[in-house]
RNA sequence: GGGGUCUUAGCUCAGCUGGGAGAGCAUCUGCCUUACAAGCAGAGGGUCAUAGGUUCGAGCCCUAUAGGCCCCACCA
């Protein structure tokens, strides 16, 4: 070994320097390669306009975890990276710069402002993909999309023309929701609501009377939380089964300020119970309304301009802004007596999710897709298993969407984005849908066509992602080979959004399913348990963790302690705990390799291993299969946790220290070089099993504790091997630990300071254990700073007040009577023994049940018996021993 | 209104198909010990929300209750 560890654990200059190795090596690529099994995954793609958060952390560290993980499997790993255009968060915040300046969209026009996006693109595209590189995420990068670049956009005209072809994708006008900020209409998912406090107006309508006059005496009285839209009431429902309003069938009510009569329809959609039972009817400005509206051939009237000041049909408050139409209308309403009374109220708003203003439902043109059809596979899909949801219970959320799915609003009225293929005749209407620009009306010949001006939501892109970044709709290799893609890893914040799109738009366009598993993760909160926020100002910057701790710290804290699609809590001392995890594994290496030197251990025949050795290299075997298999099903979290365990607990804490006695001497060289050997074979197997999770500082160890392997990532993930297992050993070494930590307990309970010198004798019945502690020496020293303690497995010579420690199937004697606080010794073994009856007890009832003698595995009853018998002569000694200091 | 989820040590959370209550941090005790004080050795601390039920056996399964969080629907 000529290389060396730098002493210290930094991992600042380490990871950049590591990070370009694999880049230069391009260890990341992947080609299609036959000979290969394939394992895919698509990035979510992170928007052009975003920062790296802790939620793309997470989300990233979890997918780098799997690809590292199968890569080492030997799968043909590909991680495929992309950007998306967020079209309605990129021209937002585009629109805000150029407010600062002083310009507005307009003022570009459409190519100006286009062009402004694309630089945009240009300038801040790349950060996130940089600060993904920050955290170690082993994408392709060679093969890195945007969901506007030349294929996508292919696919989408592609998607978008075959759809309408079909029938799928309609204009339709319908009401949809209008964001009067910015100025689009926008999809149901992306409608928040909102609590907010408001008031409940009570108004009434006088009765139409025979002569068409409103009525003087009679009134009709009703609530509403948005009265402006009077304006637009084409008519007032009543149950039909209401008993209290049969007198009002077929008469007609009188629409004051605007001045006409407008009828009572019944419509069982209106709830007896609540309010007076009497509903406004207002189509073109409530989802409700317009379904009665259409049930009842009612008049859409719409009253709002796009920026939600009152139109012309406002009459006298065309111009005024919906707030303040409220007021005066409410105040003319009362005016004319017709205001009951004002009643506070909270109620849920619609907002919408990137601006907050509150949405107006409106009636538009539009252009949808349908979903009864389309739905269909993909509820197959997650039925069947075809596609598998982690954890279960997303399947609940996932069947509440499809089973109350309504039509896509995918067109929205912004610039940034996929144009819509559809072009318009002016001189005869004609509505052309077509992958290519036609350069006439088909119907007309006229020659000047335009284009929809409208772009498309973003989702739908975004839910071509799994083929379109393959090459669709091209028929590549690429497709062919690593299409449908293994796991997506995404929060399930948005499933409807994204998850859902993309399994009905793979089945629908590859007729395959776009991935096999779909792994959610939960939300990263504060400290305090709050999401993070931009206007709370709490939130953690992942990149100033890095910078820290190092990224292999934030990557360990995101992973550990959390199961699948449950939210978790981020602060510094998680992220210090990690830190200190990987300070431990860099010391660790740095004693192996102190110890090792020039000279590369070489592997010694079974007969050479000692017990701790079969014992270490047994366990790491067992781990090697507990990891593997938790890897396998998903609990990242889970698995880690025991390859820190073993590494802090096992390896660090036991085995380092039961072998520094061997190290040491040079007397028996080949008791040396199985130790050495042994630290070094399992040290490079918790290697690799750590690095998908600790990806530098594992390479960096590994690439100096060997020569053999240029890589840790390209290096063969560790298998279960029947020749390191090793029960019989395992169970001795286990038995010392507990007599050691029995002697380190007596120890401390009596303040012995390890410099003092102890005796140890050991006094048992049971000859292998007696055997075990003829060794004792050995394992001892290093353990219970035992350079004092001497094991001496004989009765003789026992001091009549000896100290003792009861650990399985022996009692060890130390003669420090003068230190003995023997009411504390008392105390103890009372417990103990009160434990041990307890023990024995519980042992009674399983073995002389017999379903459980029939039920259970004959390897769990016979553990069970000998856990029996070991109990009862603990019990004896105990008591025994108790009887003694009572004395 | 519908659905989901959580309630386990002082705090934050694990706990796989029911069979010996765990980790990190915090607290206390003793240690600079020749890989690591970002460390070592120990200790204390939990009627696993409550009440029933199923079972030989329940933190885990079922029912109800209380409280917290989330999603969906949106009754004007």
């Amino acid at each position: 070994m000529k290389k060396e560890l730098e002493k210290n654990y930094n991992p600042k200059e380490m990871e950049d320097r590591i990070y370009q190795n694999w880049l230069d090596k391009k260890y990341f690529h992947a080609e299609v390669d036959r000979t290969k099994k394939p394992f895919t995954i698509v990035i979510p793609p992170p928007n052009i306009t975003g920062q790296l958060h802790m939620g793309h952390a997470l989300d990233n560290t979890m997918q780098d975890i799997l690809i590292r993980f199968k890569r080492m499997q030997g799968y043909n790993a590909l991680w495929q990276p992309g950007t998306d255009h967020a079209s309605i968060a990129t021209e937002v915040k585009i629109i805000e710069t150029l407010k600062k300046q002083g310009i507005s969209k307009e003022d570009l026009g459409r190519e100006g402002f286009l062009e402004r996006a694309w630089e945009w693109k240009k300038e801040y595209g790349g950060r996130i993909i940089s600060q993904l590189k920050k955290m170690g995420s082993s994408c392709d990068w060679d093969r890195e999309r945007f969901t506007m670049d030349e294929g996508c956009n292919k696919a989408v005209t592609e998607v978008f023309c075959k759809m309408h072809e079909k029938g799928w994708i309609y204009k339709g006008s319908r009401i949809i929701n209008w964001c009067p900020v910015c100025n689009t209409s926008i999809s149901d998912a992306e409608v928040e609501y909102e609590e907010q406090a408001g008031h409940f107006w009570h108004i009434k309508y006088p009765l139409v009377d025979e002569n068409g006059k409103p009525s003087t005496t009679e009134f009709l009285e009703f609530a509403t939380t948005r009265p402006e839209t009077m304006l637009g009431d084409t008519a007032v429902a009543i149950n039909p089964e209401d008993e209290r309003y049969t007198y009002l069938k077929g008469r007609q009510v009188w629409l004051p300020i605007v001045n006409k009569p407008i009828p009572v329809v019944e419509d069982s959609y209106v709830d007896m119970e609540f309010g007076t039972g009497v509903v406004k009817i207002t189509p073109a400005h409530d989802p409700n309304d317009f379904e009665v509206g259409k049930r009842h051939n009612l008049p859409e009237i719409n009253i709002l301009n796009d920026d939600a000041t009152i139109n012309k049909n406002g009459g006298k408050y065309e111009g005024m802004d919906r707030y303040e139409a409220r007021k005066a209308i409410v105040k003319e309403l009362d005016d004319l007596g017709l205001l009951v009374r004002i009643e506070d109220y909270t109620h849920n708003v619609g907002t919408h999710d990137r601006c907050g203003t509150t949405i107006e439902p409106m009636i538009k043109q539009q252009w949808f897709v349908k979903m009864d059809e389309l739905i269909k596979p993909a509820v197959e899909a997650v039925k069947t298993g075809d596609i598998k949801l982690v954890p279960e219970r997303m399947d609940k959320t996932y069947f509440n969407w499809t089973d109350n799915i309504r039509d896509w609003c995918i067109s929205r009225q912004l610039w940034w984005g996929h144009r819509i293929p559809a072009y318009y005749c002016p001189e005869c209407g004609e509505v052309t849908v077509a992958r290519t620009a036609p350069d006439k009306c088909p119907k007309c010949g006229c020659t000047h066509l335009e284009q929809d001006p409208d772009t498309l939501d973003t989702w739908f892109s975004s839910a071509l992602w799994p083929f379109s970044t393959l090459g669709w709709p091209e028929h590549t290799e690429d497709l062919d080979y690593f299409y449908p893609t293994d796991v997506l890893v995404t929060g399930y914040d948005i499933i409807f959004f994204w998850v859902i799109r993309m399994i009905f738009s793979g089945y629908e366009n590859m007729g395959k399913k776009p991935f096999s598993t779909v792994l959610f993760h939960g939300l990263v909160r504060d400290s305090q348990g709050r999401k993070m926020s931009k206007s709370l100002g709490n939130g953690i910057d992942p990149l100033e963790i890095i910078d820290n701790y190092g990224a292999d710290a934030l990557r360990l804290t995101l992973i550990t302690g959390n199961a699948p699609g449950n939210d978790m809590r981020f602060y510094n001392e998680r992220v210090e705990a990690s830190r200190n995890f990987a300070n431990k594994i860099w010391n660790a290496s740095r004693f192996i390799m102190m110890n090792m030197g020039d000279e590369n251990p070489t592997k010694p025949a079974v007969a050479e291993l000692e017990p701790v050795d079969k014992w270490i290299l047994s366990r790491c075997n067992t781990l090697i299969k507990d990891v593997t298999d938790n890897m396998e099903k998903f609990d990242l979290g889970v698995a880690v946790q025991k390859v820190y365990d073993f590494i802090w607990d096992e390896f660090c804490d036991w085995y380092i220290e039961m072998v520094k006695p061997r190290l040491y001497s040079d007397t028996d060289k080949a008791s040396k070089n199985a130790a050495l050997w042994t630290l070094k074979h399992v040290c490079i197997d918790a290697l690799k099993l750590l690095h998908p999770y600790m990806p530098f500082v594992t390479e960096e160890i590994f690439t100096t504790i060997q020569d053999e392997e240029e890589s840790i990532m390209i290096s063969s993930w560790p298998v279960y091997s029947d020749e390191f297992s090793f029960a019989k050993e395992e169970k001795e070494i286990e038995t010392i630990k507990e007599a050691v930590r029995s002697i380190r307990n007596v120890r401390t309970g009596m303040n012995v300071a390890p410099s003092r010198k102890a005796k140890v004798f050991v006094v048992s019945a049971d000859a292998a254990i007696r055997d075990i502690f003829k060794d004792g020496e050995i394992y001892f020293k290093p353990l219970a700073y035992a350079s004092e303690v001497e094991i001496q497995a004989d009765k003789a010579g026992i001091p009549e007040d000896a100290v003792s420690a009861v650990i399985a199937g022996a009692t060890l004697y130390m003669p420090f009577a003068e230190l003995v606080d023997i009411s504390a010794e008392i105390e103890r073994l009372t417990k103990e023994e009160a434990r041990l009856q307890g023990e024995i007890k519980r042992s009674n009832g399983m073995l002389n049940n017999e379903k459980f003698i029939s039920k259970a595995p004959a390897a769990k009853v016979q553990e069970e018996k000998d856990k029996l018998v070991k109990y009862e002569q603990m019990l004896k000694e105990v008591t025994e021993r108790l009887a003694s200091l009572k004395k």
